[in-house]
DNA sequence: AACAACGATGCAAACGTTTTCATCGAAGGA
DNA sequence: TCCTTCGATGAAAACGTTTGCATCGTTGTT
């Protein structure tokens, strides 16, 4: 009965209408006569008939699909991202083309490409440095963009994000307040991140405002995994001359830290403060509680899907529009001021 | 000079050749003279052409899109899972199309529905436990499909993964060789969740084996948060009876209760041994270091897609194909014989 | 020199929808 | 009762591709 092939043809005749009336029922169901409407939707039933997008979308009808490009999905906090932004876009009817780049803005640029030979009705990225050829892509297309996770009031694309720059200020400046001098910094490699970059130079900027140097082997570089982070810090432990406080690029970093600490029965807070970004799961559970400074992920999903299907449902292609997310210290246990001389 | 409306015909007239070359030399450019493939690859550049795939997929073409169905994203182990699935996908020229359904398998049932307007060319599904709408919906239209992340000989549908039942086993055999007599169960809710349900149901049968009985005050239901597990471990902890073991569903819920013990001073291993299932990313480095029986995500993103395309190329669209993925148990600090009484 | 075979390309139909325009019948107004 | 208006529906063109078939020129065979 129900079929592998059903159409809108096969459909209009099992109701006794036409493919018109049939495809009216669907899409301005109000110039149907209700019992007509009734008939059709038997008929849809018994036949199994599913609505084929690619043959609506070919007459400059919508897809019904955003895409969006990561860096990566393998995350804690890009995760809740796009947990958030598909969940706000499938409430709205639309579906999500995901893709990830692992951190190559050429690859990127691929990926979009491929994306748009699906005609998404819209496009969402992550950070706001793009290759030029991306830029370009989406300007010649006109396809609604929005960028992600990032705010910057110069931004060349409507973004929705906090910022970053803002987010290392605040990080280095709690470890400041606290009486910190001492000064370690644990960041993920910047290039083709400029998320991480802004933070490194909030922080920076911070600890310049305060008179506090950070020598070079204090500026620790460390791929995204507790892994690494631990790693890493084990080494710096290791090599004798410890900060009193350490500014990590976000919370996985950070729990690396401390890890690394606590297997060295380093004391933190007493011997090393350490302060994230992100406020990941797990970090206010762990032991001691992180202090961190929270991203707000699936608000920014949210929002991000928002704006982006504003844009999509808006004519005014050139529109940009940016929205800036609040960000948050929050204080627990793995910061304190440093231990007395 | 790039435009935003360039079709074939607009490419066609500027190399000077009818659109039926032009398809050719995207689809089969052996038929084409190397010459004439060069003068419309260079119209190509020139007017900024971008294939539609939505016009492509409409001659019964394949449309070079997966759907992935999730309960969540936002779960360390299904994202590395889908970061897997997605760059397999990639490599191989297809696009994910990604959905979460929130352990709502009525909602599974919409997504696959939406899916499948947009005529994706084959659907992967998390576990193997669906309603019977799903499986009639997968029948019916004969799309090839693949269940991740659990394998059962006998399954519906083909599947790559696991044997979780297999998993709780390894969990609890490990903590009654080591000697435990009093071990708890802390479980995510079973419901619409076949994996966790399996597990659950494997360390049952060791326990049973070993003449182990656990009492309802220790069997402990927890969402998938750390946060919550903590929260229901620390109950646990605080009504006095404590078991000398616990299985957790998964690492999340295993590093709640860890968490939970450190916090109220109880020492792991020493007074209570945890083992987790899953090996996520940051249960190596935590202190202790997490006992876990090791889930391979990143394989079976991998090999599912592998499945899944491989049902795509084939004709037979009754095949199954049924891949079982090894599980090891990985003993680490957070594990040790019960003390002495 | 005639013919067959072949390679390269064009023409036009087809894919499954949506939408414009036309048609038809019924209802309402003079 | 005739004319207008309106609501419901159908016919057909259009969307951007792909592909079967036809055509045409060239090369190789006898």
């Amino acid at each position: 009965m129900a079929g592998r092939h059903v159409d809108i043809v096969h459909v209009a005749r099992r109701a006794g209408v036409s493919p018109a009336t049939v495809s009216r029922a669907f899409n301005h169901p109000s110039l149907v006569r209700a019992d007509t409407r009734t008939r059709i939707s038997a008929a849809v039933d018994e036949l199994g008939y599913i609505r084929n997008r690619a043959a609506r979308s070919i007459h400059g009808k919508r897809s019904g699909t955003i895409g969006l490009v990561v860096p990566t999905v393998d995350n804690a906090i890009f995760s809740r991202l796009i947990q958030a932004f598909s969940d706000a876009l499938n409430r709205r009817g639309f579906t999500l083309l995901l893709a990830a780049h692992g951190y190559d803005l050429e690859r990127e640029k691929e990926l979009l490409r491929s994306f748009l030979e699906h005609r998404v009705d819209g496009i969402a990225m992550i950070g706001l440095d793009h290759e030029d050829a991306t830029f370009a892509l989406i300007e010649t297309r006109q396809v609604p963009a929005v960028a992600l996770w990032n705010h910057d009031g110069e931004s060349r694309m409507s973004c929705v994000g906090p910022e970053n720059r803002h987010a290392g200020y605040l990080a280095a400046q709690h470890l400041a307040d606290l009486g910190h001098r001492r000064v370690g910094l644990l960041f993920p490699p910047t290039r083709g991140n400029d998320r991480a970059a802004s933070r490194l130079e909030g922080a920076e900027a911070l600890l310049g405002e305060r008179g506090i140097d950070v020598p070079r082997r204090w500026r620790i570089e460390a791929v995204y995994s507790v892994a690494a982070a631990k790693r890493a810090c084990v080494d710096l432990i290791g090599s004798g001359a410890v900060p009193t406080g350490l500014v990590a690029g976000n919370d996985v970093l950070a729990q690396g830290a401390v890890f690394a600490a606590t297997a060295l029965a380093v004391g933190v807070p007493d011997q090393i403060s350490v302060v994230g970004i992100g406020d990941f799961s797990g970090s206010a559970e762990m032991t001691p509680s992180l202090t961190t400074v929270r991203l707000p992920a699936a608000e920014i999903g949210e929002a991000g899907a928002e704006v982006l299907l504003e844009l999509v449902r808006s004519e005014r292609r050139r529109l940009l529009v940016r929205r800036n997310l609040p960000l948050e210290l929050v204080a627990r246990a793995s910061t304190a001021p440093p231990p007395a001389l």
